[in-house]
DNA sequence: CTCTCGTGAGACAAAACTGTCTCACTTGGC
DNA sequence: GCCAAGTGAGACAGTTTTGTCTCACGAGAG
């Protein structure tokens, strides 16, 4: 009877990931409710994409700290994290495109948090020598977003398996698409 | 006296990147001109999105064309691309986010042409050795469709050099995050 | 100077979206 | 069976945005 609030964020999430003008109403209808029901839930629309703020900084925190980004070499500690993040790239896909959320007076004190947690993993794997200097730690995180968004997107249109999800990003991120001479 | 309409089309895709939800009013106060005046060279908001994605196809498949794809080097056809490409990045990374372009019943021919121009050019690099072969070139477009848009953003935002822009993409597009073995 | 073209400013109605409310219905617990 | 909570449907006013129109202004060509 009760609407699952969790489910609702994530069928909203879905549609607006598919189209990011989506009325309350194809919200709502896209998650099989009234729109009543929707404003019951979430006082309008603002406080929805808050909300969907909110989950995308708590899962990809859950996915960071499952990771353990401090632990063994530092790709390896990217690809559990890509894996991890998995789960949660819809969502993520569509954050990234609300530029909304950036455009105010501050943005979330949870993206700083992520951000400083993610490039810290990438300083470290420069540090070990495991990863090349000449680019740097906020560039390769704001890449790992844009790669993560892409290919939501692009398994979302059916242009790449959805299976190789992670793979493809942990690869190209971390090995780039040049053939590597065998060593 | 009279209006520019390819240096109006910019300032709309500079607003539009700024805020992808902006009003006709918006974008026009942004490009220092009325919306009567707007609304004379784009009948409505669809018409102005539709010509913004008209420019995009048009210098995307100019920076294609100055690239020389077929010729030398994939990698350094690649970074030739990305280099053509640069000026056109603010505007793509706009484009890029615009799902709205999509959604309908079939996306413009013009960008599926250079879908198929940029996978040409991986799948040349995989037949000649010089990329990896695990990765499909659907993804290493999608991939360098979003890292451009990345980029783009990430200048915007401050968090990277502006004049890095294409050595960020390049490199790691082509070589990854990993540090080589000198060879 | 005069005429014309493009523009800015503003008015206006129509449309779309939002937020709130009411009412009837269903579901599940008691 | 009865009640309470949650829901769907729809109505409603208020707001925002849109698209169109008119009119006056100013620059540039003749």
């Amino acid at each position: 009877m009760s609407v699952d609030r969790d489910q609702l964020l994530r069928s909203a999430a879905a549609q607006l990931t598919r189209k990011g003008s989506s009325t309350m109403d194809e919200v709502a209808r896209a998650s099989g409710i009234s729109r009543a029901t929707l404003h019951r839930h979430f006082a309008g629309r603002d406080a929805l994409i808050r909300a969907l703020e909110e989950l995308g900084i708590q899962e990809c925190e859950a996915a960071v700290n499952a990771a353990r980004l401090d632990e063994g070499g530092a790709a390896d500690a990217l690809r559990r994290l890509i894996k991890e993040i998995e789960p949660a790239a819809g969502l993520l896909a569509f954050l990234v495109t609300e530029n909304q959320l950036f455009e105010g007076d501050e943005q979330h004190e949870g993206w700083s948090r992520l951000d400083v947690r993610i490039a810290a993993l990438f300083k470290r794997g420069q540090e070990s020598g495991e990863f090349r200097i000449d680019l740097t730690p906020a560039w390769l995180t704001e890449a790992l977003y844009g790669l993560i968004g892409s290919a939501a997107w692009a398994v979302l249109e059916g242009r790449v398996a959805g299976k190789d999800f992670s793979y493809m990003i942990a690869e190209l991120l971390i090995g780039g698409a040049q053939r590597r001479v065998e060593s």
